[in-house]
DNA sequence: CTCCTATATGAATCGCGGT
DNA sequence: TACCGCGATTCATATAGGA
């Protein structure tokens, strides 16, 4: 299934054994698109952390205070995050997930290290555990990042997809999806839950349809069981998995090897109007779809006529069909193609329609 | 209405004027009950925004938001919730308020000096603003995190109140409220509104009713127009406002002295209201409920496939499932749910079915 | 009075590609 | 790299005004 070859090739589509940093750092810079890390916090972490000496904590150690726990927490945030933002690509982003004990720990580095917040989003869990002792409100929900990797980054965001996904109204930074149980939940040889904390298949299916393209490579950092390489497989993305267990690891080899890929078609998802190609206003009027001296109306009456060369004369104002508009509104912009309007048989249309025309014609015969 | 006096007296249910840390360490140490604080958020925004109907959005650009850097704004964050922490009594707590612009620096540094989160609360707004240009989600949602002054403290929580708001289950750290509009929101002389970011009475509410006793003192240190001090009248409680905006402060003053114990009806009306819940086609998708790729039948036989964003492929039409079924009916609408079956053990069934399955769980366990 | 429509607005880190 | 022009982009409420 790997693409590449070489020194450098990308293991594609397999789990890698190890410490994540480590391995990150042994792949090629700048090589995958997007991250998805949902890290370790409670008490086993202890045996992977490092005072500032590099001496290794010790999880009974008497000094292992509370000081000691952040302190060795956000060098391991730290120098994962940072790992993590060298193997990204300079358009790539990053996805962590987290609750209230480290969120806040990763959330804080991110900004530190450059990334650039885009959302914060919560799951709201449908069914969470219930908060037995009443001490305290039930914590049903957990928290994600969406960061680019630095400021200005052209990040994917399939903005159409999601509202579809959402029947036709704008995704929210909130999610309402179900916790992982019955058949989804993977169960060890002993009947048991083989990962304490698996996530929802639901939950990284509107991450990758919303943050990711086809052919995109996805690196998940603490692979667990491989919800992401499971949903990333489905959806036609390439992952990499990082998981130093090697139980979690046969766990996820056994549930990677029986997913399938979705039809082709079914991947394709509702495309944004910006990738549509563009068509000049005075390709209607070299097409004789529009007559030069044609007068074009304006929602509120207001009128404007076409020139030859595609321009509009409008009051005291010649200009695109933008600019006419614009000036004409008094508004700082303004999308000429839904502004202004033709009269044929009676009715009034706007001359949007003669572009979907247009290109319909293109995609018929494809120059 | 001061109870204490002599030197150390506790200037309750009035506002103090000036920087909120000077004033703080002016107060007696371990004086107070419960603090909630509303931060600068530290937005940084760049140009101006449009509306798609060319109107404006009203930024929050005062200067009282403006910090040159993240070292700058972590230095005023550790030097308040320092003050902060010395006129908490031993069993005192806080809860903070932001956005991800500045949430996860809160939550690190309360984490920091030694507070002890008990939970973040999620803010989930009914009516918020939508995303314009369509690049991100709709930022739907600000985080609340609740904390002990130490490990260990007797905090203050009122479980039953709590529950019996949320009609007798567990009040979950998910709360949807509406934003603070219409008679609410005060205005200014010109008509506009009095302060930028103006917090719900409903959410004080909840938040006081949770964590104080009536008589508790409540301390604001960065009061605005004073929806914390309103709501602890209302509620019996007594309240210590700090606001350093003399214009600020006059409408609070205003607004406090026409405070009357029976408003307490109208912060009630948003906990009862619970509509049927949407389910977006979409996530039928994302729960694994159809798979992407699979094959929709119309009860006249027209077929369609499910793609991954919940969008339907039809012949020579691509849209939602009530968007295809009126193409392929030639009809105006179409309920996609009843028009559209799908198979199951050679059985064909309407996809409502899966639907109603959706609704079941989310009432097994509402909210 | 009701009903309907039009308008206003909210803590927002809100383009992109060609020259 | 900076400029410039095309052209894409909104949801839930509250209120006001007209029929």
């Amino acid at each position: 299934m790997t693409k590449a070859k070489g020194a450098n090739a990308l293991p594609l589509n397999t789990i890698l054994p190890g410490d994540c940093i480590e391995v990150m750092n042994g792949l090629p810079e700048a090589s995958v698109d997007l991250i998805f890390a949902d890290p370790p916090y409670n008490l086993q972490l202890k045996g992977e952390l490092h005072r500032p000496d590099n001496s290794k904590v010790d999880a009974v150690d008497d000094d292992w205070d509370q000081f000691d726990t952040f302190a060795a927490y956000d060098r391991f945030t730290r120098d994962w995050l940072k790992a993590a933002r060298r193997v990204l690509k300079p358009n790539g982003a990053i996805w962590v997930i987290g609750s209230y004990h480290n969120i806040f720990r990763l959330g804080a580095e991110l900004q530190n290290q450059g990334y650039w917040l885009l959302n914060d989003v919560v799951w709201r869990k449908s069914n969470p555990m219930p908060n037995f002792r009443g001490k305290r409100l039930t914590n049903a929900h957990e928290t994600l990042i969406w960061a680019s990797r630095s400021e200005g980054a052209k990040y994917t965001f399939n903005y159409e997809a999601l509202k579809s996904l959402n029947e036709g109204v704008q995704m929210r930074s909130d999610w309402v999806l179900p916790i992982c149980t019955g058949h989804e939940r993977l169960k060890d040889e002993n009947g048991d839950k083989a990962h304490p904390t698996q996530k929802p298949e639901s939950l990284l299916h509107r991450v990758l349809v919303a943050t990711t393209n086809p052919g995109d490579v996805v690196l998940d950092p603490f692979f667990g069981t491989g919800t992401t390489g499971a949903v990333a497989k489905m959806l036609g993305r390439d992952f990499i998995g990082i998981e130093r267990e090697e139980s979690y690891r046969k766990v996820a080899e056994k549930r990677l090897s029986r997913v399938r890929k979705y039809d082709r078609d079914a991947l394709m998802v509702s495309a944004s109007k910006r990738a549509e190609p563009r068509v000049p206003f005075g390709q209607l009027v070299e097409r004789g779809m529009l007559r030069p001296g044609e007068v074009l109306v304006s929602p509120r009456g207001k009128t404007a006529k076409v020139r030859a060369d595609g321009t509009l004369v409008g009051d005291a104002m010649t200009g695109s069909i933008h600019q006419v508009g614009a000036a004409l509104e008094g508004a700082p912009s303004c999308n000429g193609w839904t502004y202004w309007h033709f009269k044929r048989d009676g009715k009034t249309v706007p001359i949007d329609l003669l572009r979907q025309q247009v290109r319909a014609e293109m995609a018929e015969r494809p120059n």
